[in-house]
Order: structure tokens, then sequence, then C-alpha cells
DNA sequence: AGGTGTGCTGGGAACGATTACAAAGCAGAA
DNA sequence: TTCTGCTTTGTAATCGTTCCCAGCACACCT
């Protein structure tokens, strides 16, 4: 009997947020009329112009952001995937990148994967599921399984790595100079007379870890120094790996120490103390990355600088570009780390004078 | 001519995402079939439920989550704004707060309303159009408008303010005990022998500053000391007000100051080191908020830790209840801060005996 | 035999937007 | 008057789910 029931579709009112269609009610005109005017996409004759929306102000409307996802095929959702936001590397990154994001209309899922290969398993599904317009990924060393290959590709979603690249995942990528940053270290310990300098890399099945590696071996040959294991430590770029490193390392007496990343600069110097080594008095340090508060305990920390927020900026402009099909090609970006000199290098141990003698006799190696 | 031209809703396939009548299709079965046997909801016969399997499978379907927010009318997603996640304050939290989340099936959208108003009424505007189920919210010290008032009561979202309070809005709130907090510290400053005790606040009209000053008052009144205004500095929670609180203040040079929050510590830091102040041989010091490595710096501070992560954890469970409708009476959950006693406030300058006396003769006001 | 559960299945109406297409209104030209 | 062409408005299909409810087969009880 009920041949197809017309459907109303309004009479809403129930307490409920308004739809277009209690609008359209309202103002005694179609939804189409409604959605034209809220969207300003077709014209619409100025007095019913005014009826919309002046029914919008009175019902309180507020467009369906899911209804309209859902109808358009896309979200203005960004998803983030990062290893741990409670790391003082990200933060910055995410800052920069949000705020990208919120100029462009995106909002931004944010993802704590603990470079565990499950967890981001589940939010690179979970991501691709809610259907975000792209994803920014700070990926697990792994390699994407068949499954998440294909997934990624069938959902036809961009993507950026972001300071680390995939074996066999040809996208965006968005990173430091990290063979370049590791070089300007060596060179700064190398040219104010350290010799035996140590190193205390991330784990070495992350590609940006194996970077700096290869920056620091540049660097020892550069400067005619020897390469010797026992003065590196592999660490996973957490504090309690550079703890262990410190009281691995640190026995052997070496001049100085670069270590690649701030938690296991934390944990280096809290073995220092331990052992009952003061840097720079006992041995010279340089960091990775670096924090506003840096300036101001001692000892000063001599680091190299990654440029945090433009990296999460650059990894959105990618995106975007993506998402607007400007661009097919994949792209990678390499910022520019810069050394930042301070004190525990033992720079100013040296009379000032002699320090800038030995400095000319470095210069060029 | 076309009376209703019965819609076919299939036949989809043209390289786009598989939808459930694709399911259907493939597994011969009704759309209804697959729905149960995803959501595990209804009978369906092993027969029936294994094709929908072999099917799922085949096509790789993976079902819309925003489809089926739409249709459920609820989205498994959170909104969380804090002023900035690059203030090292958030991370931990918002980490705690995703951790929890994640558990119960949520996603956390992130927002950063650098306490600016316009800012903040934007991202509430967008997470209420987005349908997400919760916001936690780091509100700005202003009241709502009447506007936000209603849009949220029509949405009926539930909301947990975050370490703040906002006037006029009853709901669930998670905080620091941030008088227990101010207290505990000036009382250990009090109890090491110092009198002339100064005091930075964050800004006034936000709640927890006000709250810390507070007990800054309550705290001096108890040890008999004399409050006076010049040693107080309104700063607003960032570097460079508490690098002014440090000229402010130090050339009054109190004995010791009471810096309420980790970014102004920064500031002042650098003020003393700018005045050749040194702590803690010239003035002791003591900040809100504690992190890893504060302890292998110099000066080492002693500081009022805050339970970041479970402050995050909290204010999702809360949200979660009120979700689950298992509560509708607004709860306010305090969290305990600790003294965490380094060496800033020149403990150790005292011989250990010493101090064990000053200690006892201190020890009730 | 007839009635009554019981267990599954399937049709189709929401959910709240966008938008292709049709229709209506109206002015000016033939 | 009728036709053409333009602008403005309306109708209904569509996006991909969920889920109400009608229907149907089958066995069991009286």
């Amino acid at each position: 009997m009920p041949k197809k029931v017309k459907r109303t579709r309004t009479a809403n009112r129930g307490s409920k947020a308004p739809s277009i269609y209690d609008v359209a009610r309202e103002a005694k005109v179609s939804v189409f009329t409604v959605s034209a005017v809220i969207n300003d996409t077709g014209r619409v004759s100025t007095t019913l112009a005014r009826r919309v929306e002046a029914a919008v102000r009175k019902l309180n409307y507020r467009p369906n952001l899911l209804a309209r996802s859902l109808a358009k095929q896309q979200t203005h959702t960004l998803g983030m995937v990062v290893t741990d936001i409670a790391n003082p590397f990200f933060p910055a990154i995410v800052r920069g990148a949000e705020d990208a994001a919120q100029k462009a209309g995106y909002s931004m899922l944010l993802c704590n994967s603990d470079d565990k290969e499950d967890k981001e398993a589940v939010y690179l599904e979970l991501l691709v599921s809610k259907r975000v317009d792209g994803i920014i990924l700070n990926k697990t060393p792994s390699a994407l399984t068949v499954a998440q290959r294909r997934m990624l590709d069938e959902a036809k979603v961009p993507i950026v790595l972001l300071m680390r690249t995939c074996p066999g995942l040809k996208t965006d990528i968005v990173q430091t100079n990290d063979r370049l940053g590791a070089i300007e270290a060596i060179s700064h310990l190398a040219r104010i007379g350290h010799k035996k300098i140590a190193f205390v890399s991330g784990p070495l099945d992350v590609s940006n870890a194996r970077t700096r590696r290869q920056g620091y071996c540049a660097a020892l040959e550069q400067w005619g120094l020897e390469y010797l294991p026992e003065l590196t430590f592999e660490g996973d770029y957490r504090i309690e790996s550079g703890h262990r490193a410190g009281h691995a390392l640190l026995p052997h007496r070496p001049d100085a120490v670069l270590v690649t990343n701030y938690l296991m600069t934390i944990g280096f110097m809290s073995a220092a103390d331990e052992i009952g080594l003061r840097c720079p008095e006992d041995f010279a340090l340089v960091s990775f990355d670096d924090y506003p508060w840096l300036g101001c305990f001692r000892p000063r920390l001599t680091t190299i600088e990654l440029p945090k927020y433009e990296l999460g900026d650059a990894a959105v402009r990618l995106i975007l570009e993506r998402i607007q099909g400007k661009r097919t090609q994949p792209v990678t970006v390499n910022m520019l780390p810069q050394l930042r000199v301070r004190e525990s290098c033992g720079f100013m141990l040296y009379p000032k004078r002699e320090a800038a003698a030995a400095l000319h006799a470095h210069d060029k190696p």
C-alpha cells in the first residue's frame, strides 16, 4: 500500500539542532536557496537571501559539517601521526602544522604511535576510515604492509612523511638536512680542538638516525680523525638510552660527544652526573635540537637547532598542494639546521685570543 | 515521465571506495545483513556471515565513518582546545587525554587558541559544527558570550574545563590544587630560612593564577612574613613576562622567589643572568611545573610538580562519563601537586646538620 | 489444520547536507 | 500573441551508513 510515502523531511524542532530543512521552512524557500545563500554559490535574489539569513539567525542554524563532508566527499580534516607529542621535539612541529591547517580551513586529528607498528596501523586505518583529506606521518621504521599499501592507494589520500623516509613509499617528505647538521656539529668540535669525539645515534633503522651517523663519519674523515666503534652508541631517542650511552661512552674519556637528540642528552647528562664528570670541564657536548630554555641553565648547551615550527608548516603546505591537485610529483623538502654555539663545548675556557688563533689554524681541513 | 526512478544505489566500482552496497551485492545479501555482520548486531546465520566476511576482504571494504557518524549521531571524536601545544605544559596533558580517548575508541581534534577569545570562538563553533561528542577546554579568561552559551546548550555537548574555571559555566572541571601548591612552595622556602619571598603570578584574570596568588598570601601569613606589593609581579605565563619580572623584582634583592610557571621561570633566569645574580647563591627559586630535564642542568630547580598526564587522562574520563550519561551533576577534580626539592633553594648550601636543625626550628609556624 | 512463536532476511526511510536538472517567471523580439 | 533566452527557484537524487519493521519460512503446540 505505501507506494512511496512522500517524505516530508522537515517538521523537526524536537529540541534537536535545526537542519537546512528547518531553515527553508522558516524562510519559506527551498533547501537549494538556503544552501546557495550559505555557501554563496549560485544567484539568489536579495529578498530571499535576506529572508534566509534572518531564518538562520532566528533558528541559530549551523550547518552539519558531517553531512557536508559526506556529500562533498571531503572532510577538511588532516591526520597527524607522531611518535609522541610528549617528546619535546614534536609540539612545535604540531603547532606549525596546526597553524597552517587552520589558516587553510582544515582541522587536525592528532595521533601518538609510540613508534609501534601496531598502533600506527590502527591509526592509519582509522584516519582513512574517517576520510581525512591528508596524513602527516612520522613513520615507524618498518615498511608498509601490502594491505596498508593497498588501503592508502585506494583511498588516494595524500601523505607526507615527517623526518623519516619509508622504503618503497614514493611521497612527499619534509625533513632536516641531518647530514649537514652532524657535520657542522663535529666541525665545530674539531675546530675548537677536540679530537676524541664520541657519538650517540638514534635507532639505526630510522632514516634520520642513519643520516646523522653518516654525517658524523664524513666529518671525522674530513678532519682526519679516527672512527672508533667504542666511541659510538646506538640509542633509541629516549632518555633512558641516553643514560646508558653516558655510562658506556664516558669511561673511555672522550674529549667531546655529539648526542643526536634532546631526550638522549638528558639521559647522558645525568649519567655524567652519576659518574662525576662535568660538562664542559671534562667533556664537551653538542646536542641536536634546540629549546628556549637551554640558554639559561648550565651547562648552556651548544646545539644543532632544527626549524621545528617550519617543518610542520611545510608539511601542511605540501599536503594542501596535493589536495588541490597542484602537484603530482613527489617532492622532498630539506630544511637547514643551524649550529647554535653556547658554552657546552668549552670554547669559553680558551683565552679569547688563543681560541681565535685555533679557529684560523683549523679553518679549512 | 520519470515517475520515480527506482534507484539502484549500487553498481559503484568506479575505482571509488567500496560501499556497503558493493559488499552486499558481492555477497548476495542485503545491506542490513552486511551491517549486522560488521557491527555484530542482530542475528545472522553463519553461512551468510561467512559470505559477507569474504566479500569484505575481497573488496577491501572499510566502513565510511562519516556516514556512520551521520546516521548514529555521534562522531567518536573529542575536541581539545589548549592555549598553545608548544607551551611545554600542554604536551603531556594532551598525551594523557589522547591515550584515554584512544583506549575508549575516540579520536582527538587539537586546537590552539593562543588564549585569544576570537580564535577560541572560531574553534568552539567549528567543533560544534563538526558534531564532536565532547570538548576539553583550556578556557580563555573571558566568560562565554550569550551566543556561545546558547550554541553549547543546544548542541548539548559535554565540556570539561581544564585548569581554568569559567564564570557562569557549570560543568566538570579538572585542575590542580594550586593553593596548596603555592603554600607548599612558600613553606619550603620559609622553612629553610628565607624571609623576603617574591612572587611572579600569571595573569590574574585566569582562575589558577588567582588561586596560586591566594596560596602565596596565605602562606606568608602562616609563616608570619610580610606581604610586600613590590615583591610581586603579574606576568602572563610567557617567557617574556618572566624576563620583565626578573628585572622588576631582583633589584629589590629578595631572598627567594616563587615563579608560577616554567616559561616565566626561563625568562626570570635569563634576567638574573643579565643582572649578574646567581641562583641559588644570590636568590632561591621555586618554579611551578616539573620536567624530566630539570634534574640535569644547574641550577637544579626545586619545583611544584603538576600531574600533567593524569590531568589529561582525568579530563577524558569525565567527558566519557558524561557522554555515556553516567553522571549529570558537574564535578570538580582537584589533583595534588607535589613539592620536588632540588637545589635551587640553597638547601645544599647549609651544612647538613645545621639544615636539619633549621628545619626543626621552623617546623610548625 | 490453524495459530503462534522464533529466527532471519530484506525493503526502505532516516541522518543533513550538495547539486544536477527541471520548471517557472519575465523581458524583449518577431 | 508566441517564441526565445535569461535568471531565479524548486524538486529530488545522492553520499554511505543505521535500524525499524514487515515478511517469510519453519517448527511446535493445541
